[in-house]
DNA sequence: AGTCGATCTCATTAGTAGATGAGAAGATCA
DNA sequence: TGATCTTCTCATCTACTAATGAGATCGACT
């Protein structure tokens, strides 16, 4: 038997945080000491969580009560939405690694479904593995099988990865055999992301790789971005979640769009 | 009164594979089992020291025995490097930083001392700090005062650190204010490296910048390496610690070398 | 086939980072 | 200036991670 009651001390705050928020929003303002009392936490803590949500934009504090702000906002914000799809993003790897094989040249871009991808890869070595998502640097920096090659170049906080020319010239001197990109949004069978950058430097991984992999889940369906990458149709396969609905599938596929569905994996 | 005799578990370990490779190296080959029987460990953990040893290139395991490989690398290795001379590394760390000013593009090569400078560097922001070092790209990654440029290419277990000719076109991509590098040998008055590579790396790292420092703790004067990089006559300033012999220091200064002797750091 | 070594698995333990709270010191408002 | 709120500092605690070792299984050499 194991203990799915026992919550984390980790998930204890954020859950704390998203109720503290919840707070604010139902009551439009709220006074901190009340959330003090409410919460059974002390003066500091609250404060604590409050400064975490203030440089999330969720809340405002000013001297003595918070205030809500544009719930679109909130409701966006990673607070809410983080660590979902976990189920959707394991398959998705799961069915990504088919494609790879042992000796090749893999470019992995940075996004949560390719960390998901990065346990999986040991089992394909000898491999050549080249990214420029700093955890994944991180992870692969430990493995003596994978041949590790950082794409550098300016680093950018909020994506945790490096891009811009320089990251851009790096991938030109490489050539691989596959990519594995993921994407923000998905609006008229055209992939979108959400900066200027992102877009070159996916661009030059995508023109530097033989075989070119889209992993989609299917909350991309209903995103919007503002830059253009490429048409779905320039991609080899696309690999898409079970919970996609079957419309998407069908339509790429009478598109020429070789599609994926990752099944859901039970079990483990 | 701190507690400098407790060991972390961390340091336990590092220290213990230190001995471990110190060892192996003093017989040419050892028996597993007496690895196991000298440090009182297990052997599966004997087993795990060694394949963590055997990654970095430093012993070859082969049935019961393990075997030391050329010395060349093991010193470079960073298990060696890291952890001594740490005063002496902090000061020349000291030293470097008064070089820096806010605004700088510093290029900071893959060295131990460098990693010393890290923690100081935010008091020089705004700033543009280039490595090709993994420990200090982690370390940075999350300053939010620094811009981060991170020179990319393959993966060097043994270094923790990115070269070959990416890394080189990568750093032709930039021009720094200032570069420090440190060096693994000194022998009349040239700079030697362990391999070729390195040598290419800190070449283009000095190409690339206006200023060049030198750090050079006194060991270096006892050491040899076999890739020669540069004359010291060529760097605009070498920074030496207090212990390096005054013979030296003389010496330098009269062929025209300018010679900044980092004093030792009291208090702290 | 038999022996010795390597690896795997899993439970246990130790060390650590991070969260928390109490109180002091610092800001800000009226 | 007083009152109220915020930030800082530091000690304490706790939940998690990583290391470790025992035994079982796997593999390879002769």
């Amino acid at each position: 038997m194991k203990e799915p009651p026992t919550e984390g001390r980790l998930d204890r705050q954020r859950a704390r945080q998203r109720a503290i928020a919840a707070d604010v929003m139902a009551d439009g303002s709220v006074r901190i000491e009340a959330l003090v009392e409410k919460h059974g936490i002390s003066l500091m803590t609250a404060h604590r969580d409050l400064d975490a949500l203030v440089a999330r934009g969720i809340v405002r504090k000013t001297r003595g009560v918070v205030t809500a702000l544009p719930s679109s906002l909130v409701e966006a914000s990673d607070l809410f939405r983080r660590g979902r799809q976990q189920a959707e993003k394991a398959a998705l790897a799961r069915a990504a690694c088919a494609w790879i094989e042992p000796g090749h040249a893999v470019i992995l871009d940075d996004s949560t479904t390719t960390l998901n991808l990065v346990p999986l890869l040991t089992d394909k070595a000898p491999l050549t593995v080249i990214t420029n998502f700093l955890p994944i640097i991180e992870d692969l920096s430990g493995e003596p099988d994978l041949t590790l090659i950082a794409l550098g170049g300016r680093f950018h906080p909020w994506a945790n990865s490096f891009m811009g020319h320089m990251t851009v010239a790096a991938i030109r001197e490489v050539r691989a055999d596959i990519v594995i990109m993921s994407t923000s949004a998905i609006t008229d069978d055209i992939c979108f992301h959400q900066t200027e950058e992102t877009v070159h430097t996916k661009r030059a991984m995508f023109e530097s790789a033989a075989t070119r992999l889209l992993i989609v889940d299917h909350t991309k369906f209903d995103r919007r971005a503002l830059h253009a990458l490429a048409p779905l149709t320039d991609f080899d396969q696309v690999i898409v979640d079970w919970r996609t609905p079957a419309e998407h599938v069908e339509r790429l596929r009478n598109k020429g769009i070789g599609v994926t569905v990752a099944p859901a994996v039970r079990g483990r």
